[in-house]
DNA sequence: TAAATAAGAAACCATAAGGTTTCACTTTGA
DNA sequence: TCAAAGTGAAACCTTATGGTTTCTTATTTA
């Protein structure tokens, strides 16, 4: 199994509901911060500490746009957590592993 | 998207290092509280308070013997985050979408 | 039965986390 | 050009977190 330190700065992005709820967002469409700190009835600093360590797990990028900050999911970081979890996979469902060996080895299956 | 608070045990578990660690080393096969307190070189409460929030994301289950308490991976409950994040896999890996859309309809792949 | 082993529980401590208010800085638009 | 909009940043507060030491309880086993 891999370094568990490896994988903390995005378990830690994820370990907070509001930021799951913000990950969830984000995946339906970018968004500048005000626009979240809106929907989930918080203030924009509180806001802005979670996209702050939503950011260092490389889960959402900014891109500078005039005035705003427009913030977008980068799902791929996603896959760190993913990929440690699927180690367990095995555990809880023998027929996905298999799969996954599939595509390993290239088979086609569609 | 599902209540992000609905998983909160889970990521909570999830969300230390040494707390992974223990789930790695559990997965390996099942130990008591002294041995694990002994491989990570922490005090035995410090492992105790780890396990406790390992227990209430119900990743990890006791079974008393003796005077020993043996502590024992229950994977089924990494489902639950594994399932959060499986949502993005179409983000990041089509393919594999595309192969657990095939098990879902039955499709044979191997 | 008494010592050793395994563990739970309580009290305590330092720091991290999550939130707020307040103030300063850019970019836009009237 | 100057007010409004959108944001960043600093200071501060409360509670959670991760750890320790100390003490007690239960089970072996010599």
């Amino acid at each position: 199994m891999i370094d568990p330190h490896l994988h903390q700065p995005v378990f830690r992005a994820l370990a907070d509901p509001t930021r799951r709820a913000i990950i969830a967002m984000l995946a339906d469409g970018e968004r500048p911060i005000g626009d979240i700190a809106a929907a989930f009835e918080m203030t924009r600093p509180a806001v802005a500490k979670h996209l702050a360590i939503l950011k260092e797990g490389g889960v959402v990028r900014v891109e500078k746009k005039g005035r705003e900050r427009i913030n977008r999911l980068n799902p791929a970081a996603l896959k760190s957590a993913a990929d440690w979890l699927y180690y367990f996979d095995r555990f809880w469902d023998e027929k996905l592993e298999k799969l996954k060996q599939a595509v390993e080895k290239g088979t086609s299956a569609s």
